[in-house]
RNA sequence: CGGGGCGUAGCGCAGCUUGGUAGCGCACUUGCUUUGGGAGCAAGGGGUCGCAGGUUCGAAUCCUGUCGCCCCGACCA
């Protein structure tokens, strides 16, 4: 009867394959010639432009320009901040033959801009008056993993990074701050997705960092996804890239730096957040389709349906994103099925009986009966009905975070629980407590939550005096 | 990098044990009938069986090598 479940794998039953068959059967994505990469298809990257230009807008609201740096650093570049190329230079892909030649010094294809971003910013600043530089560019980058999934870890993946640079640490904090609430703000206004702000612990702070703030978001399987980063960098690479101005003492100084990055891991996010048995389920505010209608009728009666269908959307258009599905080839059923596989948030189905009572028949995708909307109520009707199910995403999310989140006292309470959640605990603030707990568990520190104090029931690790409250997870 | 799985039509697979001129479902094309939860009938098109060697009268099938991909772990946005 179901028949959905015929082609997408039961989340209860695999939630790996479940993923799998959604990215797939919604041709949201395909498998590039190159391993690790994927080709987003037009579906996704729709919904990429509206993450896209809804973050774009937030930067802009707070005096960030968009620029472009070069794909290629220098190795010599690279390497200028020791913690920087730690981090990075496993995953690095090298360009070493241009033209025909081999190139006297490796190039790395970017895996972050900071350095070559920093080499530049040496040249552009030299006064006070000349901060704050605040920068951001979309582009992508590349990081040569070991093991991929589509959206959540590629090889190659789109991304915007924001480089600013400031006068005082103070302002530089307040930027990275700045900048993690302005994701927080699209994740949950905009993507519908609830997360956890933080900091990272030391251990799983960016390499070069002082401070990484961090969102991380409960998936439906119960692991972590750190959905977008913010880093304060104090002076570590304005040192390493002499990033000096003269200020108004007159003394020479080192600017304090931030960088601050979302990926497309947030589609990621999306599907696994939302997502059901039935395929995707997208919020209104990111939907490249937000209401389909479906013409339902036989033999003579079809055209002048369809006809109908197309003067509704007229009516919604241009406030909302509206499609009718006239294909001609397939059942009602097949476009029903097809439609929530695809996550459209409102469905409108138009039948002979429909059109003599002057209404639609109404179906949302997250849940619940089918309703008839008077065609005169047609366009507040909609346009309420959208909003309600963006919200109801959210309150959906937000239950599913909070049905998922422990406080523990001992890491094998989250043992019995498969380690499946968010599990609050406290920290002795030891990296050989956290380093064994991912031995043991494959669980790290996902972050220290914003405004959490130590519950000092002792380190859930070790039993040592508390210093703080962190999450425990696994993460993707 | 460890473990597992798989390469045969666009997709999903069977055929391989026991060698004999390549098959099924879906998708695709055309026509007719259909359309309120994945339509039916009919007629079609499409494959150097991942690649390279070898054995053989003959290889998708047996042997050797090789390449690639997917999934699960460890490392990482």
């Amino acid at each position: 009867m179901d028949k959905a479940l015929k082609e997408i794998t039961p989340k209860s039953e695999d939630f790996s394959q479940w993923y799998t068959d959604v990215v797939k059967k919604a041709d949201l994505m395909d498998y590039a010639p190159v391993k690790g990469f994927i080709v987003i298809r037009p579906y996704a990257y729709r919904i990429w432009e509206f993450i896209q230009a809804d973050l774009d807008a937030r930067f802009r609201a707070t005096g960030h320009e968009n620029a472009y740096f070069p794909l290629l650093i220098p190795e010599s570049l690279l390497t200028r901040e020791a913690e920087h190329v730690e981090g990075f230079s496993p995953e690095v892909a090298w360009v070493t033959i241009g033209g025909g030649e081999v190139l006297s010094e490796r190039l790395a294809v970017r895996p972050t801009s900071e350095t070559i971003v920093g080499a530049m910013y040496a040249r552009w600043i030299q006064s006070y008056r000349d901060l704050p530089v605040l920068i951001n560019q979309w582009n992508s980058v590349v990081r040569w993993e070991k093991s991929t999934r589509p959206f959540l870890r590629t090889t190659e993946f789109l991304w915007q990074e924001g480089h600013t640079v400031h006068r005082t640490e103070d302002e530089a904090v307040r930027e990275a701050e700045q900048q993690l609430e302005a994701y927080r703000g699209l994740m949950q206004e905009v993507l519908a997705i609830p997360a956890v702000s933080g900091v990272k612990s030391a251990g799983e702070r960016f390499a070069g960092a002082v401070e990484t703030y961090t969102l991380e978001a409960l998936m439906g399987d119960g692991r972590a996804l750190q959905a977008a980063t913010s880093h304060f960098l104090g002076q570590n690479f304005s040192k390493a890239f002499d990033i000096q101005f003269l200020d108004e003492d007159g003394a020479l100084k080192y600017g304090w730096t931030t960088s601050w990055g979302a990926s497309t891991r947030l589609l990621g996010a999306l599907i696994m957040v939302h997502g059901d048995d039935r395929g995707l389920r997208l919020p209104p505010r990111v939907a490249p389709i937000q209401v389909v209608i479906v013409p339902i009728g036989k033999g003579g009666e079809r055209a002048q349906i369809v006809e109908y269908c197309h003067a509704l959307k007229k009516r919604l258009d241009p406030s909302t994103r509206v499609m009718v599905d006239d294909r001609d080839e397939f059942t009602p059923g097949y476009k029903f099925n097809d439609w929530e596989m695809r996550g459209v948030p409102l469905r409108l189905e138009v039948g002979p009986r429909d059109v003599a009572a002057g209404q639609v028949m109404a179906s949302r995708r997250d849940g619940g009966a089918k309703f008839a909307i008077v065609s005169s109520e047609l366009e507040r009707a909609v346009s309420v009905v959208l909003d309600e199910i963006q919200h109801s995403l959210y309150a959906q999310a937000l239950a599913n975070l909070k049905a998922g989140s422990w406080e523990i006292t001992d890491y094998q309470e989250a043992l019995a629980r498969d380690r499946r959640g968010f599990f609050y605990g406290d920290w002795c603030g030891e990296e050989a407590c956290a380093a064994h707990l991912q031995e043991e568990t494959s669980m790290t520190i996902r972050c220290l939550p914003l405004g959490l104090s130590p519950a000092l029931t002792g380190c859930a690790v070790c039993h040592q005096p508390s210093r703080h409250r962190v999450v425990f997870a696994r993460a993707y």
